[in-house]
DNA sequence: CCTACCGATCGGTAGG
DNA sequence: CCTACCGATCGGTAGG
């Protein structure tokens, strides 16, 4: 498990590290793919605009994937294992739950603001389709992990517990404001970061003002 | 343009006060259509799967729709036009801007939680594709309106300043929650509007507790 | 609302 | 990585 991620997370730090001119063609199909899947969706989008995108003739691009769908595979492990895998060890570790919880989300949102990849739907697609497996387990240990730890904040008296259900959800759409607000700054990171914590924590806990 | 709200708003109305069983054709195929959209997008979702459902052959469709985008366009209008009206009749009204918010919100939440389709995907495809007109321009309103009121909200010193860039994506989030929680209250309502209340406002403001 | 059917486009293969 | 191409499936039409 933690070697998947770590694999993962290495991959994509390679990928942050390298200027896009000189990705190799197995990246650039994979960065062109997301963004075809952003913007038409993972049906919508077809093999031959990806490879139009990425200046090489559609057939050549079953030489670097077996299928489309395993191009969607690996867009979503890179999507969900590396925050798993962090979400996990901050439920792991001891201290207080809302530390905890905020410096997760800190790091989530840091991550979705530098990330080189458009995923958005990405995620929508492996909770729908019963296939990608692998990143559909990433996304139950993220879940639970992320749940954990607001269950130990709930039982500390510090998070709310009607908030519980909704910060999940809310955090995923903060995440992709981080991706697709072209402008996101490390500011604008600290201000989502404050935001999620007020709705989230029980109101005589937030002693910031 | 309150005129196709409110014919809108009269059908759908319509539609909640009668039972599934007694739909008519039209009806149910874009009640079908709207769940093979949530489930597998627009492109994903086939005229043949819609029919199957429906109980009818895959050409009868087109006798009650010129075109599949024609059902996406007319469940968009159903799913943007109805909150846009109401949200620019609060941004219009006179008197505290938070509450006219939360007022809107608690509407806002209410009428997602006993909506009959299921329209999660389609406000997607409508910020996607540059047709669907109609929709994109009820979405311009949409967002205006409650960009409206949160700076009212910002001017008298009620609403955060660094909130107003995250309320809209994240009223849309949970709008869907309660779309998508089968068993959500009105007591989940109740916790979500407190929710985004808590976020939003200035903290000293927030004199519940 | 049905049967029969069509042109376009899809993901993917063969062979070099 | 290219050209040539294929079977499957798509949205939609014709005619009744």
């Amino acid at each position: 498990m933690s070697d998947v991620a770590e694999g993962a997370e290495q991959h994509i730090l390679t990928l942050r590290a390298t200027p896009r001119r000189r990705w190799a063609t197995r990246d650039k199909i994979l960065l062109e793919a997301s963004r075809l899947f952003a913007t038409h969706g993972f049906r919508g989008a077809t093999t031959r605009q990806i490879a139009e995108r990425v200046g090489i003739q559609q057939p050549s691009l079953f030489k670097h994937f077996p299928s489309k769908s395993s191009m969607l595979a690996e867009l979503a492990v890179y999507d969900m294992d590396v925050p798993a895998h962090h979400a996990e060890t901050a439920a792991a570790t001891s201290g207080s739950a809302v530390d905890r919880f905020a410096g997760y989300v800190a790091w989530d949102l840091e991550w979705y603001r530098t990330m080189p990849f458009d995923l958005r739907c990405v995620t929508e697609q492996v909770v729908r389709s019963e296939r990608l497996v692998e990143a559909r387990a990433a996304v139950k240990r993220w879940n639970a992990a992320i749940g954990l730890i607001l269950r130990q904040g709930v039982a500390s008296g510090e998070v709310s517990e009607s908030a519980v259900a909704f910060v999940p959800a809310v955090l995923e759409t903060l995440s992709w404001h981080m991706v697709y607000t072209k402008d996101a700054s490390e500011q604008t990171v600290d201000d989502a970061v404050r935001f999620l914590l007020a709705a989230a924590l029980e109101p005589r806990q937030d002693l910031r003002h």
